[in-house]
DNA sequence: CTTATGACCGTACCCAAGTACGGAGTCAAC
DNA sequence: GTTGACTCCGTACTTGGGTACGGTCATAAG
């Protein structure tokens, strides 16, 4: 692995990294990832360690940050930052637990429709949709209680 | 219950389903709730079933459905298409366990590297972002077998 | 009668994460 | 020495689900 090996164009680098050109444009307007010297009148060229990042900006975002964050963890990165990585990451774990109960919810509450459904079979009204009606008048009647608008499924 | 009580402002209606006027404006504009008559010059009246019919809306959406899916499913209600409304979640669904298994992976993986910052603290570079690093070079080997270009966390 | 609050309406703006477009320049191959 | 593919650059557009703005009218209370 040779150092600098300053060798791809913005669409090699795309390709490597399997992203679209435009995207690597988008990134550098961001800050994400650096603009190489351009050589009077020429063209840009990159290297793998360009190549890395953005496939380090991808694996972030499979791990559900933001771009946001992942500029965070950037500029983390190479110092060792163990401990202040480690709070973004945590802070986001976070994230995911509330948005994995959410749809736990969701799953249980479409497979109990969907079952009712099946046995109700062209009898009076869909389960499905009158579920959705009920949840309504379940929500007016909560509201009357404690009024904060947010009731759950 | 009276029939056709309409008597509620535009305001009125936000307030009672917990939403925004512009956002009752924004569902008119989606073709999702009616429009009723203006009396010349007047200000537009609305029922309850206006009201229930935008909490419906906010029900379905807290299921996770979007507005689109919704405009199906209203357009199906009071024909009790139970089928078709059955295939319409069911559809949802599989969406919703493809999520549930994303969030899942993510959390995990999220988890490991939070226990191995902990462990390593201090030593050497962070395991979370070098994680992260390891994860582009994998990319790459896998891009060299198969090229669909979905790797995994 | 006046004033305040709210309805009406069109349009513009917000966010994130890109994608598309168009004109000009560059580079390599034939 | 020209063609064709690619780069550069700025700007505008996209999607989804709204929110905000600003001017004009309507209605109710005092």
């Amino acid at each position: 692995m040779p150092l600098h090996e300053s060798v791809l164009t913005i669409g090699g680098v795309a390709v490597e990294a399997g992203v679209n050109v435009e995207t690597i444009r988008f990134y550098q307007r961001k800050g994400l990832i650096r603009e190489p010297e351009r050589p009077l009148g020429g063209i840009r060229r990159y290297g793998s360690a360009d190549v890395d990042r953005v496939r380090f900006i991808k694996s972030a975002q499979r791990l559900g940050f933001s771009l946001e964050e992942i500029g965070q963890l950037l500029r983390l990165d190479g110092g060792m930052q163990c401990s202040a990585a480690a709070q973004l990451a945590s802070r986001h774990l976070v994230n995911v637990y509330a948005r994995l109960q959410d749809l736990n919810r969701i799953e249980a509450a479409l497979t109990r429709l969907l079952k009712q459904c099946a046995r109700h079979r062209g009898e009076v009204a869909c389960p499905l949709i009158s579920a959705l009606h009920a949840n309504t008048n379940e929500t007016r009647r909560l509201r009357q209680k404690r009024d904060g608008t947010h009731s759950s499924v």
